[in-house]
DNA sequence: AAATCTACCAACCGCGCACTT
DNA sequence: CAAGTGCGCGGTTGGTAGATT
């Protein structure tokens, strides 16, 4: 289908914002709200394409955004992140608050990827050049590769979760308490709580899991599954929630400290009391999850690293003992996902990688 | 001092998706 | 169902500042 241009482009300004017309769209946005892109800028008195009105909101006058060097723990999220999810910047970006998609890009883009391209490391697949690295971490490589295609399918499905939830909370709020600044995709805000949700999508997803190196995919159609519905955010028929009850009862015993939210705890708690429990519970829900270790990076590119989340994340020791392993299996699993869960929420700072 | 190179990053462009008509 | 519209995303470009020759 053909496409009109998204503005005028006659008459219009391009190129670098002036301080004014900074001024302008911020005292337009603060007082109005965005509202429609398109209809901005005349609104406003500027001169620009809605578009370009967007961007500049989005990645430079937004309040909500930090600027200046990047960490080294915000380097490694990235690096870590861009392993799992590849050039999805948006979805990148939403681990780093404050930062924008186009910031993340343009850090990677000039920085890290000639920082890995510099150490053997291809930035693209994130997976040494050649040999470049140490033999160790070689043989670990095709465990890596196997275990990041599975993280990339299981975090797509987390962020398609995210996502939904953003647009729901969106919505709600539009709803309830009309909120001038709305409509900041890249970062959804601080005080809608993605963690519940996305713990509930990685719950249910679980449930269907065979194994760590099975070839599953996860549309959300399992939301069915789920002690309340995704799309309704806390609702849940008696039914259902039978149920889901008498499918968490039958995995009580394998799964034991796996710990589900019921019903009655939910109901009982506030937005901001439901994050603080989630909070509380992940130790729960994810046991032991914070000796992990220094994270993916350090995985890809620490031999010794590869052992220690391997270990994480349900690798059998070599078939050196089946019994064990066979007996550990759900175990190992669970271990798996909790690795790259604690890998990709984890808020506490990662150890150092030796190559970074 | 001037010319050239390099790095950086704000901004643009085109595409695809979701929603509306 | 098709066309139109708005928006977000990712790739790319172009301007600028600093470094080097």
């Amino acid at each position: 289908m053909g496409r009109s241009p998204c503005c005028e482009k006659i008459g219009l300004k391009k190129g670098p914002w002036t301080p004014e017309e900074d001024q302008k769209l911020l005292a337009y946005i603060e007082e109005h709200g965005h509202g429609s892109w398109r209809a901005l800028p005349s609104k406003a008195g500027l001169q620009r394409c809605g578009k370009s009105c967007r961007l500049r909101w989005t990645n430079y006058l937004r309040p909500d955004i930090k600027r200046g060097k990047f960490s080294l723990q915000e380097e490694q999220t990235i690096i870590q992140l861009h392993a799992l999810l590849g050039n999805r910047w948006s979805a990148i970006a939403t681990h780093l608050p404050k930062r924008t998609d186009n910031e993340i890009k343009n850090y990677w883009n000039t920085h890290l990827k000639k920082r890995l391209a510099k150490m053997g490391i291809d930035p693209v697949t994130h997976k040494a050049i050649n040999g470049t690295l140490n033999s160790t971490a070689g043989d670990k490589s095709a465990k890596v590769t196997a275990s990041l295609s599975h993280m990339a399918q299981w975090e797509s499905a987390r962020l398609e979760a995210e996502a939904r939830l953003a647009r729901e909370s969106k919505m709600r709020i539009a709803a309830s308490t009309p909120s001038k600044l709305h409509g900041h995709s890249n970062n959804p805000p601080a005080s809608t709580s993605p963690c519940f949700e996305v713990l509930i999508a990685w719950q249910s997803a679980k449930i269907d899991l065979e194994s760590p190196t099975s070839t599953l995919t996860f549309t959300g159609s399992n939301a069915s599954m789920m002690p309340f519905s995704m799309t309704t955010g806390l609702e849940l028929s008696e039914s259902n929630s039978h149920a889901w009850q008498q499918r968490n009862d039958e995995l009580e015993g394998e799964e034991s400290e796996w710990k589900f939210i019921s019903k009655q705890q939910l109901q009982g708690l506030d937005s901001k009391e439901t994050e603080e429990h989630f909070i509380d519970c992940e130790e729960s829900w994810f046991p032991g999850t914070s000796n992990i270790g220094p994270g993916f990076t350090g995985m890809l590119l620490d031999g010794s690293n590869v052992h220690d989340t391997s270990e994480c994340w349900g690798e059998s020791n070599n078939g050196q003992d089946e019994q064990r392993s066979q007996a550990s299996g759900d175990a190992e699993n669970k271990n798996y996902w909790n690795g790259i869960f604690s890998m990709v929420n984890s808020e506490q700072p990662p150890q150092p990688s030796p190559l970074l």
